[in-house]
DNA sequence: CAATAAGCGAGACGGTACGTCGTGTCTTCTT
DNA sequence: AAGAAGACACGACGTACCGTCTCGCTTATTG
């Protein structure tokens, strides 16, 4: 998933043999220390979004703050090419697929609520949140919330089991996926792990609203 | 809703004489005043969250900074009291009462779609989470997403339906509200106005989910 | 040598009875609490001049920052009063009296390099000078460098010396102990302790300058 | 008369080659602009030592307020380099050699007493003392007020007159030149312009202990 | 192979805002 | 009325980053 931290847009050389630019050629060592230096200061220190500076990730990265500059448009901007690079990122539990969605989602549930809730990934919603909450409409552009707090684990159950015909008919596997993850995306931001009680509800009611009314949810 | 603005976690006088303490008491005209300006320089000014400066608000409320750092931990702080004490607050439309629940609150979206998604309700929104999400846990602990992000109106719908015993049994307003509203809320904060399709089939999902079987959702 | 510490030159009370003002008294107690602090500040403590402040003063003082303002235009005014009033000073050693004035200058000065010059004197030196340097002109009509910072001893020995006829006629003792003394407080100020050399030649050269012609200088 | 205005005392690069260094070389315009604009606020704009700041300074040279602390340590250090640089300066009326170093003096000190008691003059022997008198003692290091607040044409014609055999044997000019000028800049510091009679008295004993006996004084 | 470009680490630059400290004034209760 | 306490408007302090701008050096392509 290549991604161009280009300022300009940059514009791939559409010549097909990409033909090389004069001068010496943008360093990918420097690239990748940039965006790892972001993550781990994020991800391994602990420091707040705003905490974090241009001039702490280019000397973690042994770089020159110029050469940050020069490729992302600010914080922000590296930060959401770190978690595209997938140097920094949500990783929940896998949702498992045993033919029983509502067994299975509420299974989900339980192992997130029992293994997930971990400050680390509490914290990292709330990184992820702040960059796109402050980044400029030109950052937002390229970031979908839906795309990188969403489990794309979970939206992928949703699609299997709307092919296999288990999902009631017109309801958009997305929707249903939003409607459990972004709840539990806030409650993480606001207030850290949900009540347990709540979560079971929240599960229960969306669930019984995207199965066919002759399932017994 | 009086909320002590209070650095050191506010302390009632027990003693019931309330005998009052020695030297020049706090100016209420001044606490008035930052607040007022921070949610002018937010509101009216349109201008972002982390454009908002302390200096700017202490210019602008004709205070001195330190009478702002003596009672405020940072902007974060001031912009929470701000909301809490309602100088900055987000107005969604009101939820009809019809009796018919489901028509209600597809109407209710209707508006929210036609008239609500304005640049400034959303920019809110941003600033709002931006608060939070980038605030010390400190901050956090004084302020619930949940409490503020969400209609209220749209819950104490939930609840009246409730106590109309129009909700399926075991059902919890606080979920159903979120189940609709967070969804909406990530969407405004990440793209801005969420597609009408989108928007209906969330309501009809979580709603069928909320109502008892009987009624035909 | 009582002095009015009054901002408003006060004007004693002209009426014989020294009839009682209304109100409460100033407090003597408070006067001389602070007074006494600011001169441990400089003389104990050893902070400088600039690191002294009003309200370190009024704090040792245990005394209302008011209290200083009501008396005092400023914390070089009161150091000025902490002076007149002796809780701050410079102590020279005495000077003798052999009968012989130039073998008791120069035994003088040779206690001087040897005994005094320490680091308390020299910082007080500096204090002194920086109060008045930077003291206002108000500030400056009530003190004579040549009053604080002159030896009194020194200006007396010349003044003993010239009423038994042993300064040459038409040379002011005054003159002769800045001549002295004035280029010792400077080089204290800017140097530290001054060459022995120095020293020595600068009482020479001023004491044939003052002695009659006969005597053998 | 080059200085380093380095924090770090200067460490000149033993290296023949004198290699640069890495990185953007310190701009000489921006350290000319800083003492240039010192020296204007004291001199032209004739405000005190202590109503002189770091931030005007900054703001009148169209300097960044870093650059100054940077390489100065304080306002005090930026004033002592303004002087060394030459930037400001005590210009003292020049001394006449007629061959009759008395007549030279006096007709000297009558000048001074004449014409430079201006107001800006006795102003700026106290910002220089403020200065020193209230510098660090790192900042006292790299002055003398001897260097600074004598005049050094005054110096210079003893020095002369040394070479000429026309000062009394083991007489230092140096200690001649401090007895006559210190005690008239601590004069000029406490009271503005001293009484001619005292000044005319101060040249004649001090000449009269500076000169050969036979010389009719 | 030299010339030419452009990227690189380093670090100084003009700025803005920070959070703290001190000033001198004011306002409250206490003595 | 004066005193101790302490909040107030103001403004400078010295620091931290911002985003820009040279420097000398390195690494490519191109003539």
């Amino acid at each position: 998933m290549a991604v161009m931290g280009d300022k300009s847009g940059s514009g791939s050389c559409v010549a097909g043999v990409a033909r090389r630019k004069r001068g010496r050629p943008r360093s990918e060592a420097s690239r990748v220390a940039v965006l790892k230096a972001a993550a781990e200061l994020l991800d391994v220190d602990q420091i707040s979004f705003d905490a974090l500076t241009v001039e702490r990730i280019a000397s973690r990265a042994k770089v020159g703050k110029q050469t940050i500059y020069r490729w992302w448009p600010n914080k922000a901007g590296v930060v959401l090419d770190a978690i595209i690079d997938d140097h920094l990122s949500l990783t929940f539990p896998p949702v498992p697929d045993s033919g029983d969605l509502a067994a299975d989602v509420r299974s989900w549930m339980e192992t997130m609520l029992d293994e997930a809730m971990t400050e680390e990934l509490i914290s990292m919603v709330r990184h992820l949140v702040a960059a796109i909450a402050m980044g400029s409409a030109e950052v937002q552009a390229r970031l979908r919330v839906s795309e990188l707090c969403e489990n794309p684990q979970l939206r992928a159950r949703f699609l299997v089991e709307e092919s296999r015909g288990g999902l009631r008919p017109g309801v958009d596997p997305m929707v249903v996926t939003s409607a459990i993850m972004d709840p539990l995306l806030l409650r993480m931001l606001a207030i850290g792990a949900p009540e347990p009680e709540w979560a079971h509800d929240l599960v229960d009611t969306v669930l019984r609203g995207a199965l066919p009314a002759t399932s017994g949810v």
